[in-house]
DNA sequence: TGAAATAATGCATATTTTTGCAACATAATT
DNA sequence: AATTATGTTGCAAAAATATGCATTATTTCA
């Protein structure tokens, strides 16, 4: 059944522009454009274009291209990453310094990512504090950062 | 119940060096670290955790942190791009032409993403062939190639 | 400290996703 | 063309995940 190429396709087409957070739904969607199949069927196309599931702010968890997945925030962490100095800590919260201007990008990404072990992050012009969770030790920070930012492993030792 | 924030970070931990695949198997793995939870909590646990479920060649679809996520590939993909110098289209099969000795990077990259448009390619130093799967356009190929390397958008039009 | 508010968790159930199997279609082989 | 192998899909059931509700901590505040 040549069908079965352009539902795929389709399927590709749909997840990239919308937001789709369950089988049902995507049903729908390719039920609106003509293509109607089951949802056992969406499982295995699922599967078979290696298409993840990853959480997103709004709609808990969507779907998205495994291709698209690498790309994103790449370039700025790369970027944020070469503006870092160091990160000291004084009496649980912890300090980062960076090149002047440079401290709101990294923090940023920090925001973004939000790791649980950072309730949130306070950017100055060359400063970020770092404001940890109840119970969570150092270590655990560096250990959050460093999933952020790979770039700091080495110099977080 | 301060035992929330030690579950939390042991599952980021056991996420982070396995290969988890479902909610009852990191159940298990919990369990033999001695923290005791029901399959309910989990779930939660990764929703806040931001935990995401990709696809693995080994194991089907295995849990990932967020953070991780992006890192990967990256670098990979930025060196490879600036190889690429252009793309035809003959008797159905794609041409890719690159910087002599850049053909092999790239050619692994659409390799491992594994898009379903490309069956498969074959490189040589400066050149990629591309084969695509019956019934897909040039456009389909060049669409997929794009999500892949995202820096080729332009250079594709 | 005691009461009220908030948060964490389990249980049971609902929802979502995966999968074995059979039916049907398509392609390959003789 | 008939037979055999492969691939695709639906159906129904199993497996995995999410969630409403009640219960039990934990925190806040007077």
């Amino acid at each position: 059944m040549g069908n079965r190429t352009e539902r795929l396709l389709t399927i590709k087409e749909i997840i990239l522009k919308n937001k789709v957070s369950c089988q049902e739904e995507l049903l729908e969607l390719l039920e609106k454009r003509g293509l109607n199949y089951t949802q056992a069927t969406l499982s295995r196309d699922l599967k078979f274009l290696k298409v993840n599931k990853i959480s997103d702010s709004g709609k808990g968890y969507i779907y998205e291209l495994q291709d698209l997945h690498s790309q994103a925030k790449d370039v700025a962490v790369t970027y944020a990453a070469g503006g870092f100095i160091s990160l000291q800590f004084a009496n649980h919260f912890g300090v980062v310094k960076t090149i002047p201007g440079y401290a709101s990008s990294l923090a940023s990404l920090i925001d973004k990512a939000g790791p649980f072990e950072i309730i949130g992050t306070i950017a100055g012009d060359d400063t970020i504090l770092l404001i940890p969770r109840d119970n969570i030790t150092e270590s655990d920070v560096k250990n959050a950062l460093v999933l952020i930012v790979p770039e700091l492993k080495d110099k977080l030792k």
